[in-house]
DNA sequence: AATGCGGGGGT
DNA sequence: ACCCCAGCATT
């Protein structure tokens, strides 16, 4: 059956049917339909960008309640905004949401799709999102649950971020676009999941191409991913658990976060005992003070794009040449949080 | 159109 | 292991 033949408004009665008994119960699902309170909407829907939501709605607790409306978060310092997010990835999200929020707090809230996608950090999807679900705009959401629920149903196994727009915005239910599209991606991540969907409850399998080709699981096909980059990386841990040397990483790797000084393997420094020195230089830190440096463990970590291996050595804060940091008040990556776990549990050479 | 950007869950 | 997650900014 071509898509222009399916019975569309049958097909999306189903849906809400289903959405209006089966949809989530979330918490910035508060308000009328269409009517949601747009900072809480605007916050969730930055936290849960490649966030599955059970992940970012532990953060959304917490984000509230650290910065209840936007003008808490716009007076707020950058390093208490990523202190709230530490752990959650894609710092970017987080120093935008912040600056955003202080140009939202000067100008108040968007009230259009095209105002919403002016602001750092608010793309398409976004800006979609919160016109449709606070302001009651008939926008359609395009997000990797639509695309995938799309292409299923359409039977297409390579569909263009083009094409999945606009199927959306054709199918969009033009009376609900809010229940709409939280419909969709709900059906998207409770029962169109990527590989194990149960199509025995989708209130659309009837009508779904993939469902009929008896392989659903091949709609969408695999999105191919650039190999992870092999680096290895020497630390310096000056100090303890309590407090210690830590930098503020700059650029858009860890950008904001503070962590241990760290120095890549080059050709300069092929040994991590030669990045260390580097490394004692960079921080002014006498010669033979660095050799003095012990090899408290080795660290591996996986960032999606990068595989890092890092050898973390220590010397006593008395070392250090500049001010400690208290490690709870300051925003930390994983990476850093296991070099630091070195401390407390020396891994044992068998 | 491709790539960089975290961290964790599901299979 | 591999793929994915309520994407966006940059090139």
């Amino acid at each position: 059956m071509k898509p222009t033949q399916l019975p569309w408004p049958t097909v999306r009665q189903a849906l809400l049917d289903w959405f209006d008994s089966q949809g989530r119960d979330l918490p910035w699902r508060v308000g009328p339909e269409g009517r949601r309170d747009p900072y809480r909407v605007w916050v969730a829907e930055i936290l849960l960008q490649q966030t599955q939501v059970a992940r970012g709605q532990v953060y959304y607790g917490r984000f509230l309640e650290a910065f209840p409306d936007v003008q808490a978060l716009a007076a707020a310092p950058q390093d208490a905004v990523l202190k709230a997010w530490e752990g959650c990835g894609y710092y970017a999200r987080a120093r935008n949401l912040h600056r955003a929020a202080g140009l939202v707090a000067a100008q108040g809230f968007p009230q259009e799709y095209a105002d919403w996608l002016a602001l750092p950090g608010v793309g398409p999807y976004t800006a979609a999102a919160v016109s449709s679900l606070a302001y009651g705009e008939a926008r359609a959401v395009s997000d990797g649950n639509v695309r995938r629920v799309l292409a299923r149903l359409l039977g297409e196994r390579q569909p263009s971020e083009n094409w999945v727009q606009t199927r959306a915005d054709e199918l969009l239910d033009q009376d609900r676009p809010a229940a709409w599209n939280e419909a969709v991606m709900d059906l998207g991540a409770t029962v169109c999941t990527p590989k194990a969907p149960a199509c025995s409850v989708c209130p659309l399998r009837q009508w779904c191409a993939a469902y009929a080709s008896g392989e659903p699981t091949a709609y969408p096909a695999p999105k191919k991913r650039t190999a992870a980059q092999q680096v290895q990386a020497a630390a310096l841990l000056i100090g303890d658990g309590q407090a210690a040397v830590l930098e503020q990483r700059q650029g858009t790797l860890l950008g904001g976060l503070f962590g241990l000084p760290l120095q890549e393997l080059t050709s300069q420094a092929v040994t991590p005992k030669e990045a260390l020195k580097q490394l004692g230089t960079r921080l002014n830190l006498n010669t033979k003070l660095v050799e003095q440096a012990h090899l408290l463990g080795e660290i591996s970590h996986t960032m999606t794009h990068r595989q890092i291996q890092l050898w973390v050595y220590h010397l006593p804060a008395s070392a250090a040449q500049q001010p400690l940091t208290q490690v709870a008040s300051a925003a930390l990556s994983r990476l850093d949080h296991k070099a630091l776990a070195l401390l407390d549990a020396p891994p044992r050479l068998l």
